[in-house]
DNA sequence: TGCTTGATTCGACGTTCATCGATGTGCCCT
DNA sequence: AGGGCACATCGATGAACGTCGAATCAAGCA
């Protein structure tokens, strides 16, 4: 119906069936297959990692970029990160958080859950 | 412990910590990672989905071959699921079919719940 | 033995990606 | 204003990836 005509910007609009439940359409699993994608990489998976697992749900770049790359693709991947959608990024003076995106960790996990 | 002198072959189990419970090791980064990636192509993202939703648990390549890229294309994405150890697959007779790793799906998923 | 259909492998081509050093930007402190 | 720290952007480079047509393999059938 009208679910047609609104596009789901997001990936988390865009998911909440579970895999095994019905296939996906072509437009849910371009959006999902981009966040797949960004937790594709082992240092950004470590960085997602640590950032989730941080005591207040976030961490500076500071606190994280110990994973033994170079600061710029600490940068860069942190950047793919958050163009998918998956991490939020705030200056606070001179350090910038990091903290992840709740619905974005759900929508995956939704995703791959058989309850169905 | 012990724990730490087993490898941990299998992707599945590496994984049964939540991502938010703690961070990563590296090694577990580097398993989870590879089957991250390959559900990050929306080709192969619909071909895993196809597989997970038809009635059996399993379907026959000529089942799902309709993706919108050729034959040999399907055949190595195909391949790429299977070496990340999401999907498994037997020949019977003319056709081979391809069936979902249960216990991948699961690792994947419980690692994306929050549940710490 | 040949022929047909289903599926994988091979070789090539253009694109995307991860990585780095150098440079730029924003903020704080003296 | 100036210096120093945290982080982001830029430009380049080599590796990995997605895709295809052609060739190959595997199984069934005339």
């Amino acid at each position: 119906m009208s679910k047609l005509r609104e596009p789901a910007r997001s990936p988390v609009e865009a998911c909440c069936t579970p895999l095994v439940g019905q296939e996906l359409s072509v437009e849910q699993s371009e959006l999902m297959a981009a966040m797949f994608k960004a937790l594709g990489d082992p240092v950004r998976l470590r960085l997602f990692s640590k950032i989730a697992s941080h005591p207040d749900g976030e961490a500076c770049v500071c606190d994280i970029s110990d994973v033994g790359v170079s600061q710029p693709t600490v940068s860069h991947h942190l950047k793919r990160l958050r163009e998918a959608g998956l991490l939020t990024s705030e200056r606070r003076g001179t350090w910038v958080y990091y903290r992840v995106t709740p619905s974005a960790l759900g929508a995956m996990s939704g995703m791959l859950s058989a309850d169905a």
